[in-house]
DNA sequence: CGAGATGTTGACGACCCTCAAGTGCAGTGG
DNA sequence: CCACTGCACTTGAGGGTCGTCAACATCTCG
């Protein structure tokens, strides 16, 4: 077999490598895991990872592709309430409930990392699980002040505000994880971006657009290159 | 002294005496805390807890009264991003971070515990640790949910359903800490509840208004009552 | 009691949603 | 290779909701 140098180096992008770290692992290819995590799994375009209502018992750690999260709402109309990027991890909003409240899925082809929460307290030793639960902590902190910002936007702001706020999030969080962040690929539906935000689908192609007759940004069909970064944040500067 | 019942009560409604039992204490005065746990500091109307930017190191478990968090946003605007009420634990999205980014204070006279996040470690024993963080993790993954559904009314939503949605927000978390959740007072004004929302504050009072023309609430100033929950629920279903 | 903060009401206009028609593109099968 | 079908996307016209502005009322507290 050969060395496990390409995992290794995928792994870094993601945030089991640091849960790794935390473990007191020098060795990125997180071997002492093995028992509660099934590593760099496939998923294809539209897989599930878990579903709304079914008990919640897994993390999963985003590789490479993206994820939407859908929700039902009162009326039973659904609706979209986030998306998950490489390195992110899909499924932290559930911990301390029994069931899952989303259903999420691949917005495209990749690989996940599946860590079985339930499964921690059991395996690791005291230290290792307070290290665990600690970065966890921080990483559902980390979650909470991404909602609080975005949910500070929507609303007050306008829809060419919201759709400037939107694009610089996902270059930001592309950017943290070492991603290009001017030039990329949005994986989901114009359709999926409007639900997100609160917008009709007419108003975001309309408004992206006008972003682009402006040259602030370029769009071909998914993909968008950012051209004037510093316009673009003084949008939101209302 | 006299025995500290009064305190053992009020330490009921808040998040504390959750802490309290996770640390495996059957009596709820919450004692072995105390070196870490300022408890029951009253606070007096618009007296500071964490000013933004300042090095984060203490969570506040409401006792009574409420507090509001601002931030500053892009172009030095100011946004409210949320209010706290008793039983609520403010600072908890800090964690993980160096510094405060919000500025938190008191919408009225009340009372808080002060705990020494920073201390928790070197204080408390392995075993204890790792339940007060588990403890932790849940209310931070509680706090997730809250937001992603708070993100997801608001834009998408006409006022009246904002409004709607609004309170019945603020009734349900009343109710999960056992206080009336169909009369209560509001502590926040009409202009921090337009600021939260996204709206003009001639919007949230013209709702308000119209919605208690309609019989669903009553209000007198900052009393208000929940008149027909079901048929305020069903504004939401659209 | 007076002054500033907070809340209320009305008129008008802009922004964005709705509805509807049309375009481009991917996948399928002939 | 080319129609065909379905879906995502695009573009246009019209109307409703809510923000802005301004005047006024009420509350709060020294």
């Amino acid at each position: 077999m050969q060395p496990n140098n390409t995992s290794a180096v995928i792994c870094r992008n993601c945030a089991l490598y640091q849960t790794a770290r935390v473990l007191g692992l020098e060795t990125p290819d997180c071997s002492s895991l093995n028992r509660i995590v099934l590593r760099n799994h496939p998923v294809r375009k539209n897989e599930v990872l878990y579903h709304e209502g079914e008990p919640f018992r897994y993390l999963y750690l985003i590789h490479s592709g993206s994820c939407i999260s859908n929700a039902t709402m009162l009326g039973n109309s659904h609706r979209v309430m986030g998306f998950y990027l490489p390195g992110e991890i899909a499924g932290i909003e559930n911990i301390g409930q029994e069931t899952c409240n989303h259903t999420t899925y691949a917005l495209e082809k990749g690989s996940i990392c599946q860590l079985d929460f339930a499964a921690l307290e059991g395996t690791l030793s005291e230290n290792e699980l307070i290290n665990v639960q600690k970065y966890l902590l921080g990483s559902a902190a980390h979650h909470a002040r991404q909602l609080q910002w975005e949910r500070s936007l929507t609303g007050l702001q306008t829809a060419e505000q919201q759709i400037a706020a939107f694009l610089m999030n996902i270059a930001s969080r592309l950017d943290a994880r070492g991603f290009p962040a001017h030039q990329f690929r949005l994986p989901m539906s114009r359709e999926a971006i409007a639900d997100y935000l609160g917008l009709a689908m007419e108003t975001v192609i309309r408004t992206l657009k006008n972003l682009q007759s402006r040259n602030l940004i370029d769009i071909k069909a998914k993909n968008i290159e950012i051209l004037d970064e510093s316009r673009l944040n003084s949008l939101l500067a209302s």
